[in-house]
DNA sequence: CCCTATTATTTAGAAAGACTGGGTAGTGTG
DNA sequence: CACACTACCCAGTCTTTCTAAATAATAGGG
């Protein structure tokens, strides 16, 4: 009966989550959506309205890069923009695993077991 | 060389960590931001200014009681307010603690390891 | 050939939570 | 009496996410 994980709980965390899945493979926004929803295996709830302006702060920062994809294989939609992570990307991607860990080994702490 | 726990990645989860802490033992703001800090065992880094609102917040919900403190003993400073955990309270410590570890899990899992 | 469903991107505005950087107050100690 | 120490309080700001759309492009059905 988790509620799925939104708002102001992920706040931070949604940056090295993109890095990891664009790590794995590049993808277009709507992919990495739909990787984040798998991989979160359901519990995890994100708006596009979140993710896009996630992939502009990242761009901007140069930990992704973006192309458009030229669009000859035919599909429905619009153009789609390529996301790659880069190498300072990666460094940070391999900075935010080792905040996470510290983050959940120091909240976990607190937080404690139930009784 | 772990950066300290502050600001963004914080949100959300300090609440449970309030009444966590409060589970153990009735205290005043100051009190409970030592004991923040001593249990995060210096890794947590967190500013009175976030913490009196924290409480207000728990107050206002209903989560923690609060009363001022008659000020019998000899002690320096001014009144406390003393915070103590309510019913309430303990049942979303409870559900606090669940969703911490859902959130663990999920954001784990998408995180992952590094290669 | 239009209409709709599907895929994909974009954005404006609001809300929430924590931060910065102070200030106020009371009391023991030198 | 000045000062350090304890404790509390607050205004304004920043960042991140959410809400709630609009827009774009095309395949496929009728």
């Amino acid at each position: 009966m988790s509620e799925l994980i939104s708002g102001k709980s992920l706040h931070g965390h949604l940056d090295t989550m993109v890095l990891a899945v664009l790590d794995k493979a590049d993808g277009h926004g709507f992919d990495v959506w739909r990787r984040l929803e798998s991989e979160g295996q359901g519990g995890l709830k994100l708006k596009e309205g979140s993710l896009y302006p996630a992939l502009y702060r990242l761009e901007k920062a140069g930990l992704v890069s973006a192309r458009w994809e030229d669009n000859e294989t035919k599909r429905r939609g619009p153009r789609r923009r390529i996301y790659k992570i880069t190498r300072k990307g990666k460094r940070q991607l391999e900075k935010g695993r080792e905040e996470w860990e510290h983050f959940v080994n120091v909240v976990g702490r607190v937080v404690g077991a139930p009784a």
